[in-house]
DNA sequence: GTGAAAGCGCTAACAT
DNA sequence: ATGTTAGCGCTTTCAC
């Protein structure tokens, strides 16, 4: 019985008798054999193994992603690396730790804006990629819009017949934040309104609930007090839920609220929200990385989910 | 220039020339070299990675337990493998992706108790083991005392003057949920009150906002209602909370609610709870696990954190 | 201080 | 259908 036979058994080769094939399992098996991943990996060349790079791994939104990722990878043979970054600028150290030659095969990189440095750096490392939640047009894409998220969410602050919409972002403001004011400004606008946008200071990371809690907080001490307010992510409408309870404000009554997201809570939290399919587009991430890894020329394709309006009591109205 | 002085000028071997090493990092940074990692890998027989094995990844608990493991592995070198059931009997077949030959060094295992035949397979498998919220005279173990815990949390509602103490816990019943059950039962028990225990059956995850809505529901019909609860998870309170709300009935006026987790949203509930250290709990994971595959036979520790009460509003009582 | 060479545990031609 | 052998890209003795 040579190595090679028993090499062929394991990865299936149609050239070994069947008698062969038997007495090799049962010996396997008895002895507990499996090939060894590292000397397989270097032999043929491939890992098993893609990475997923995430900004910030406390997040409901990336929890769901990598979920979906997850059930996805079960299905094939490749496992999964993650890299999380510790603090914003220690996105490119993980990154590197992705890129390393003979580490990963595969890349999804979550929230994170390819710029030509690193456009660079990734297409050294042929490596299949996988932008989620940023674009590019070298690499796969998969996000939401936006854009028409907030607006979406504006005009049915709108359409409820509220007057002094507010707007509560976060400082320092990413890509998504900075595409949700943007609709939020557009539908504004496009309705003769005026825009009114709260931000507060929350370094690190925006998304969280303090920082909607003390936006709150600014607005409900403003001289004109506005009667709803759209916020940037749910984590912060949380935050802003509570604000307003200490106040001693109704909601919807004297404030409505709309957040972003549709993370689990907020279902419980009576939530008006813009939903995003973030399981699906983990699933749909891993996907497109096992199609790049299957056949490598597969041209780049950029997938744009758009976000559905979740009617809760926190804005009074079930449309 | 032979690979091998490169080699050992990547391995900082103290033999080379100061100039051949300062040449070598010139020309490698200038081609962008770095070693291949499968190769390193298997000829130092250590593949710098460590999995970890999770029974659910939508959970803050794991969630924050990850974030203090990645923390504390971004300080060596280290990549982390993460391993997530896409069901409850997936566990195994996670676990064995975990245990293949070659492809990870140590395993982190959350909430996964040790049964004979996975010790078996554990110590078959070589690796350096550390269970988080599990244990096991074997292996190193990192735990909450949840039957403390939850003495405490019942034992607040008695000394705030509560009267009917129910408590709601979850079907199927993990360890964790069995002692939060036990110690309200102890507790109630020694001040000769009677238990009333609820649980809903969602399966295959009781830790559920659904799950905490139905079981309060249930709860809130029978002909004596509680004046306060115990509730085994945050996330099932939150339900709960919502549950009690829908009803028409004030927290803690009608009804007090106490959890279990301490969940970054439950302090924006207002939710009474009980810390637990999970970012603690991961870093120290990590310190153990790197601590055992520095010296291979350091002996399986044994280390309890008692979760600590944090009163809110929930319970009216600000200890 | 540096180079030559023997592995590490597999896979994949190439023989037979 | 099975065995032989040459790598895969490193690390690590062992010479020099």
């Amino acid at each position: 019985m040579s190595i090679a036979t028993v090499s062929r058994v394991f990865n299936n080769s149609p050239r070994v008798a069947d008698d062969t094939r038997a007495r090799v399992e049962r010996v396997a098996r008895a002895m507990g054999y499996r090939p060894h991943a590292m000397a397989q990996g270097l032999a043929r060349r491939s890992t098993n193994l893609v990475s997923a790079v995430i900004p910030v791994l406390t997040n409901y939104f990336y929890m769901e992603v990598l979920r979906g990722m997850q059930d996805a990878l079960a299905a094939s043979d490749y496992d999964l690396i993650v890299y999380a970054a510790t603090t914003p600028e220690d996105i490119e150290g993980q990154l590197a730790r992705a890129l390393q030659r003979g580490r990963s095969e595969g890349l999804l990189m979550l929230s994170t804006p390819v710029n030509d440095e690193r456009r660079r750096r990734l297409a050294q490392a042929r490596q299949a990629v996988v932008l989620v939640d940023a674009q590019h047009p070298d690499f796969d894409s998969i996000l939401v819009d936006n854009v028409e998220g907030a607006v979406r969410a504006t005009r049915h602050l709108i359409e409820a017949g509220y007057q002094r919409i507010a707007h509560i972002t976060v400082y320092p403001e990413p890509p998504p934040a900075r595409d949700r004011r943007a609709g939020y400004e557009h539908a504004m606008h496009a309705a003769g309104r005026t825009p009114m946008i709260v931000a507060s200071d929350k370094r690190p990371y925006g998304f969280c609930e303090e920082s909607g809690y003390e936006a709150m907080r600014t607005l409900i001490e403003q001289e004109t007090r506005p009667d709803a307010v759209f916020i940037a992510s749910d984590v912060q409408a949380l935050g802003a839920l509570c604000a307003l309870q200490d106040a001693g404000l109704r909601v919807p009554e004297d404030v409505a609220v709309v957040g972003f997201d549709d993370i689990k809570v907020s279902a419980y939290a009576r939530l008006t929200t813009l939903r995003q399919p973030m399981y699906e587009m983990g699933v749909l991430s891993i996907n497109r990385l096992l199609a790049h890894l299957a056949q490598p020329d597969l041209p780049p394709q950029r997938h744009l989910f758009v976000p559905d309006l979740v009617c809760r009591a926190s804005t009074g109205v079930f449309a």
